[in-house]
DNA sequence: TGCCAGGAAAAGA
DNA sequence: TCTTTTCCTGGC
């Protein structure tokens, strides 16, 4: 466990002692798009319903806007406080040229996050930047989503398959994500008709997972790994994007080696912490805007 | 203005 | 099976 206990006030926790936990590094690492740093160097994000802010002093973690209840049932898994990440990070260090990357990145930690929400925002993550791909969430969520005040601001819940299941073509369309548009469009009415399909693909094995993830129009094999790793706790996933792609081949591989070998080549180096070594990569890589 | 980045799908080899 | 082309948007 990464932490040493909580204590609950009126309307915020303190989490005591965290350890490996950098509020830049995990939610600059690539895996969410609904945190926003503010002016003071907090961070707010939506999740679960719910909108919280989060500060780091010193050792201590401050999680406002919610109780201590909510913390055990909800952010407590949601941050992977349960998880040694010194061990992961010890293990992986093992690998000399890795361990540069794990020493830049050392306050990473993989966000467990809501399945539905995930498949979409990956989907339209796809040939899409990350400025785009939150502004495309953040509009659908604005549309269809519930809205939720804190400190005088209105924010909005990612919406449920309930309501997205309704929803046309063309009004995905008018939310800026351009040819995922159908992509999206299709995987609601597939979620919608398949009562707990997402909850059945959770429960296999991670390589079934990957496979009956792709079943889903727009998502590959970078998007499915992608999912499984950010929401699904599947940690032999190693999605290779471009940045990844460059921290292989400025680490390890040659640089005409297909997107399917490096993935290859990354499991089975990293084994069952593939998609704890991939985060490390892909913060250092882009953080860094290193050339190959 | 045109060109580029960014992955999956579909067509082609 | 692997490789190439197309899709859409915003920024330079």
């Amino acid at each position: 466990m990464d932490f040493k206990q909580v204590e609950g006030f009126n309307d915020y926790v303190v989490v005591k002692k965290v350890k490996n936990f950098e509020l830049d590094h995990v939610f600059e690492c690539g895996q969410c798009f609904r945190w926003n740093k503010t002016e003071t160097g907090k961070f707010i994000g939506i999740a679960y319903g719910k909108v919280i802010e989060v500060e780091k002093n010193g050792e201590d973690l401050i999680i406002y806007n919610t109780n201590i209840e909510e913390f055990k049932t909800i952010w407590q898994e949601y941050f992977d406080l349960n998880r040694d990440y010194t061990e992961i990070k010890k293990e992986l260090s093992k690998d000399a040229l890795l361990k540069k990357s794990v020493d830049f990145g050392k306050g990473i930690r993989l966000l467990k996050q809501e399945h539905f929400e995930l498949l979409l925002s990956f989907i339209i993550s796809s040939n899409n930047r990350i400025p785009m791909i939150k502004r495309a969430i953040a509009t659908i969520s604005e549309k269809w989503g519930e809205k939720i005040e804190y400190k005088g601001k209105i924010y909005y819940s990612f919406p449920t398959i309930e309501e997205l299941h309704t929803k046309t073509l063309e009004d995905f369309e008018n939310c800026s994500i351009g040819f995922r548009a159908k992509y999206i469009f299709n995987t609601c009415q597939k979620v919608y008709e398949n009562t707990g399909i997402l909850e059945q693909i959770f429960k296999l094995d991670d390589n079934e997972c990957h496979i009956e993830l792709q079943k889903f129009m727009g998502v590959g094999p970078k998007v499915a790994d992608c999912i499984m790793l950010f929401s699904m706790q599947k940690y032999s996933a190693f999605p290779v994007d471009v940045w990844v792609k460059r921290a292989m081949m400025h680490f390890y591989v040659a640089p005409d080696v297909s997107l399917k070998k490096i993935r290859e080549f990354g499991r089975d180096k990293f084994g069952e912490l593939s998609g704890f070594a991939q985060q490390y990569l892909f913060y250092y890589a882009r953080e860094n805007n290193i050339e190959v």
